[in-house]
RNA sequence: GUGGUUGUAGCUUAGUUGGUUAAAGCGCCAGUUUGUGGCACUGGAGACCGUGGGUUCGAAUCCCAUCUACCACCCCA
């Protein structure tokens, strides 16, 4: 096929069968977000490079090699946001939004762009569902926040998915466990796997992460970050814990998570599932309590997470999970010739005015190709309308599931429709009770 | 970026050791005496066999390259 055919490689389309699929979802997480407090903000999908640079950590992969960089004809160095707490954080210090009340608690649902190669729950555009706080100190903060993660996921109706927590630690409990980490494996560099030898110099707590039986083992042996935090971290740690077990949200201590974005601190959590594939988590989130003022604003202590939105979807589809149905078409106008036509046209005009969802032919066809075509859209009533009716001022409303049929006067159409539209819901619930 | 698998109508597939106009089901459109959908029957449209080279008298079929999709590494949501 042609280029101009096809989609960007990691691109997605998302096609009018399953948009009521994504608006279901990405409905629920701005209702529970509210329930939270959490008010929706909506930031640009693109920023000045150095955004992403100064945020997300100039040594990190996501900066050296995922981005979509360009300059414009302005001649400024542009990127795809990769992410979106850097654009929020921005938003938040230019507006000064941290002037006002605190906590500011601002949630959002956007495309992300990572130059990566695409395989199951990754993709070059993908979109996140995320929230903010800022200006929470407190252990409280952290809980409010994975407990407004898990409500989504569960009223979205995902099954069999797990909290990991861990605390990373502040700079400076991190500074004495990445010494002892790397005398760890420094002793034991003949065993690492190449890729680990490596990591060693650049990024120790990487290690902890590696696949390879030899290291995975190894790992398992290395000094725990855990054991590191300084008093403060470690209360913190055990407030956050404490305030879970209080809410009733289960969760596992998995001191290997080790989060790839540098800002991170203090608390680090991840929802996962085994019904995605490799690519296992659904959500990741963590305090960057360093970040704000790392980027020009007061020095305010901040906390969100990040879920992916395809990734929810996969493991949903995965589970056969049921979503609701899309709406169907309430009424659809068979009209027969000219006038009628028009008739028909003038009708649904009226009924789309008072909320229903009316269609009729805008093909030319004939009455049964018309009827095939309600049958194969859902349309829960139909209606012919010819020469007859029109001259007698009336039509024949069909009940496309019973079969009943009604006669109304085509005066207050929408309004009789309405009540046999009731009457229906009404007799179909008595049935379900009895 | 590194591996593995893959590619024939909108979808799911068939296509014999290379051999005429590339099949089928579903879907789509239209009909089965312009007044009622689901069933059935009939007909029709729709494929440069992913793309570009090469081998050959002849390629969907063999070879090379390339692209896409899928899966894993890496990394992350």
């Amino acid at each position: 096929m042609a280029e101009i055919n096809r989609a960007i490689k990691g691109t997605n389309d998302m096609l009018p069968a399953d948009s009521h699929k994504f608006q279901f979802v990405e409905g629920k997480m701005l209702d529970i977000a509210s329930l939270y407090g959490f008010r929706e903000i909506r930031v640009p999908v693109f920023e000045h490079t150095e955004v992403f640079q100064r945020s997300v950590g100039d040594t990190t992969d996501v900066v050296q090699k995922e981005m979509y960089t360009f300059d414009d004809k302005g001649g400024r160095s542009i990127t795809l946001r990769p992410e979106l707490t850097a654009g929020v954080v921005r938003s938040v210090i230019e507006h000064g939004l941290v002037n006002g009340a605190l906590p500011v608690k601002v949630c959002y649902v956007g495309g992300c762009y990572r130059y990566e190669k695409p395989q199951a729950g990754r993709l070059r555009e993908f979109h996140q569902f995320g929230v903010e706080c800022f200006g929470a100190a407190s252990p409280a903060a952290d809980a409010e926040v994975i407990s407004l993660g898990l409500q989504v996921l569960e009223t979205v109706g995902i099954k069999n998915i797990s909290l990991e927590i861990n605390s990373i630690g502040c700079p400076e409990c991190r500074k004495n466990y990445h010494k002892a980490l790397s005398e760890y494996f420094a002793s034991h560099i003949d065993t690492l796997c190449e890729t680990c030898r490596d990591r060693l110099s650049r990024n120790p707590m990487r290690i902890l992460d590696c696949k390879s039986p030899v290291c995975s083992a190894l790992a398992k042996d290395a000094p725990k970050v855990i054991d590191f935090l300084c008093d403060e971290c470690q209360n913190h740690f055990d407030g956050v814990k404490g305030h879970l077990d209080a809410a009733g949200i289960k969760y596992t201590v998995n001191p290997q998570i080790v989060r790839g974005l540098d800002y991170y601190t203090k608390t680090v959590f991840e929802f996962v599932s085994g019904d995605i594939g490799a690519q296992s988590t659904v959500c990741g989130g963590g305090r960057y309590d360093g970040l704000v003022s790392q980027m020009g604003g007061p020095a305010v202590s901040a906390l969100g997470f990040g879920m992916g939105i395809e990734r929810l979807m996969l493991a949903l589809e995965n589970q056969n999970s049921n979503f609701p149905e899309a709406k169907k078409c309430d009424i659809y106008i068979a009209p027969m010739g000219d006038t009628a036509a028009v008739k028909a046209t003038a009708l649904c005009t009226s009924l789309r005015r008072d909320g229903f969802e009316a269609q009729c032919d805008v093909c030319g066809r004939g009455l049964k190709a018309q009827m095939k075509y309600a049958d194969k859209i859902g349309a829960l009533y139909s209606t012919v309308i010819g020469d007859n009716e029109i001259a007698e001022n009336k039509c024949n409303i069909k009940n496309m599931i019973t079969g009943e049929i009604e006669e109304i006067s085509l005066d207050n159409f929408s309004e009789q429709f309405m009540k046999i539209k009731l009457d229906d819901a009404l007799s179909s619930l008595e049935d379900t009770i009895i």
